[in-house]
DNA sequence: ACCATATGAGACATTGATGTCTCACACGGG
DNA sequence: CCCGTGTGAGACATCAATGTCTCATATGGT
């Protein structure tokens, strides 16, 4: 059947191309598609075959964003036991994906005017609904607004990645540094 | 004497345009030269005279986020008092700076490699001295290093600004949001 | 009134990234 | 063994932003 699709094994991996553009382009935000091909180890003209262009593989990078972020929501189970031991695990299960997002971050303030991808409302709903539980059970205080605890989250994400890439601040502190300024804040506790 | 400089008062203000520059970038951070020039009420050719280029432009920009952060630092008298008064002054006057800030943060990572403005170290190094005076008075937990406070409370001024310019905060918030985070977290306290 | 100076408008070349194309080649299945 | 398919390399046009230039004009001091 000279119609039937002879699939070639030479196909080169999309999501393998994604993820090493997604690791140059955190740390260079700039790169050249050029760059991100021999990043990826392969040509320009497979890397444009594959993405249809630079806005198309930021796009592509920010579903991938996306989706790790979903992934991370769900591994975090973040209905289960207290809100604070939930920030704990998010925080932990979205690590990997943090210096990704710090770049979507900063890169999606190009498509101001257009519409965003609608993944960044639902990841912002659960992360929201997360602190408000918090609120509900008494965890958390209630003079911050959900909205300021998600978005302090991300900052947060943001300059722990930045310290661990920068070699200011070890991969192991990562968590510790977050969860525990988010949760507990600078100031000394009381002994109780 | 035909040697002598006549002051002609037709000169636009440098201090002017690179507010105008600045407040421009700060929304959308990839504007041409002609936007800016634009943005300032002169022409292109102006901008030019006044900045060699892009790139003077914004190392002129980095410096006056510099000299704001310093006279925000300054005006913040950072020795007085508690760390927590000082810290709460500091962001109160770091924040019309906030959104230059914001800019110039991510506009450095275009630097990388190159020899980075040595003020944005007595920068770090004057919050890190406040945070660290903090710690030895008793007022500040010790297990965050003051650097992660550094970098945490610029993430956090990064999100606040964000929440500012897209609506989701109102600016009179923008201080309590902040200091709030940064030094009591997000767990309730206990009653004392 | 005159003139020096700064500005605005626009033309122009340059640069860098991008998108598109062709062609040779290597691989792998038949 | 042969051929189809995907890939790499490179040429090429395009486009946008930039940097540089000239010239007319307005302004303000003398």
């Amino acid at each position: 059947m000279s119609h039937m699709v002879y699939a070639c094994l030479m196909a080169v991996d999309p999501d393998h191309v994604l993820r090493s553009a997604a690791a140059l382009l955190t740390r260079k935000s700039t790169a050249t598609m050029d760059e991100v091909a021999k990043a990826a180890g392969i040509s320009r003209a497979t890397l444009h075959r594959l993405f249809a262009g630079r806005d198309a593989l930021v796009r592509a990078l920010e579903s991938l964003g996306i989706a790790e972020c979903e992934a991370a929501l769900d591994a975090a189970r973040l209905d289960e036991g207290t809100a604070s031991e939930a920030v704990r695990r998010l925080v932990r299960a979205i690590e990997p994906a943090a210096g990704l997002l710090a770049f979507l971050y900063t890169e999606n303030q190009l498509f101001e005017g257009e519409e965003q991808n609608p993944g960044w409302t639902r990841i912002d709903d659960r992360i929201s609904a997360l602190f408000r539980r918090g609120q509900l059970s008494g965890e958390f205080r209630i003079d911050l607004t959900p909205a300021w605890l998600t978005e302090a989250l991300y900052g947060l994400l943001a300059s722990g990645a930045w310290m661990v890439h920068s070699g200011k601040g070890a991969p192991k502190d990562f968590q510790h540094m977050i969860v525990e300024l988010l949760l507990g804040g600078a100031l000394r506790r009381e002994e109780s």
